[in-house]
DNA sequence: GAAAAACATTGACCTATATCAACGTTTTCA
DNA sequence: TGAAAACGTTGATATAGGTCAATGTTTTTC
């Protein structure tokens, strides 16, 4: 029970870094803890998205509407990353998309101001995101190459290959909107794995 | 004639920063001019890419190809433009992905090693990449929702609006090709405008 | 813990987009 | 500059995957 003797985010930096930064402090205590219910929507499309938030536990998505109103999931987020609507929290306007909890899940969150003071402050802090943001890119491209140039059995595939975890923990449904799939031709796909 | 008094690398980081940053010639020393002719491969699939280009000139693109050796424009890069396999150049993994020039181009490069040490050792530095990981990261978000929840004409329709450029000057294949189209079917949507 | 709602699966059918083929036009390059 | 190759467009046809509907199952809620 060590574990729950620490603070996951103050683990989670340590572990990034290799060691313990200075002011690491001063870094935690910019975060506040949240918690909140499976389908709590953290940000809706239209509004601003002022925070970003650490995952300690739990699971969320980002959520775009088409023209339709039908839903794509554009993003699957698990413990240990970290989520926000990056486009409008870098920029400042308005969000496409909106952050919904698939789980119940623990969050630290962060505001955009203090944000930005801690990359311009504490040098480590600007290494950690500037990681993340790389991370988060090659992810990006990745699935960019998947939808331009796979079918579904071989994205579905894929999917499974990478990031299982998503198959054990997440709805059929759930999973087709992240692949761009209806419901019915993952149900499908499924029994030719 | 101003402009060809300078250096094009000068001129953007200046222009980035918004003033001239200490350690600018350091830099620039970095990097080594470099002019490829239309369809020259700067990196093939498989190889490991070594290097970062910024374009001076000339444009280029990000080639995939899938199971059945049919390529797919993972991106499309132009002036004022950096571009690299990210995921090759940042983990040191061979390249899924092959840079082609679509035009005769002229470019600056950098090595791996000296980016890391710029990224590292000048502030201002690491400053503009972030800012660009953070646009690009953004840009690919956008284009997942574009495949994602826009059907054909939707996506036609939506890159004429953001980034019409493309079309007054690339080739309806490799148009098509950055889209998720058939050639065919590009030309045939073109014509509903 | 029962009723309602959401979900997964399967079948029948439909449609957006791909594929194949033909042909005229543009580009390349010897 | 002229032959060859690549390209763009259009028509005919094929197909991967979507939509709609029915049914049984799981989850939610009061």
């Amino acid at each position: 029970m060590y574990a729950a003797m620490t603070h996951p985010l103050e683990d989670y930096i340590c572990r990034k870094i290799g060691e313990r930064p200075v002011g690491l402090d001063l870094v935690l205590a910019q975060f506040t803890e949240l918690r909140i219910k499976r389908n709590h929507v953290l940000l809706e499309e239209g509004k601003i998205c002022h925070r970003c938030y650490f995952v300690v536990e739990g699971c969320l998505r980002l959520v775009t509407y088409n023209r339709n109103g039908e839903e794509s999931t554009s993003n699957l987020i698990f413990e240990q990353e970290w989520v926000t609507s990056i486009q409008s929290f870098v920029n400042r306007q308005p969000a496409n998309e909106r952050i919904q909890a698939l789980e119940s899940s623990q969050l630290y969150a962060i505001s955009f101001d203090a944000f930005q003071h801690l990359v311009k402050t504490v040098p480590p802090f600007e290494t950690i995101y500037r990681a993340l943001l790389e991370e988060s890119y090659v992810h990006s491209t990745q699935r960019v190459m998947s939808l331009l140039g796979m079918d579904a059995l071989e994205r579905v595939r894929w999917l499974l290959s990478f990031q299982p975890l998503i198959f054990s923990r997440l709805s059929n449904k759930v999973i087709a909107s992240y692949l761009g799939l209806s419901p019915e031709t993952l149900s499908r796909l499924k029994m030719k794995l």
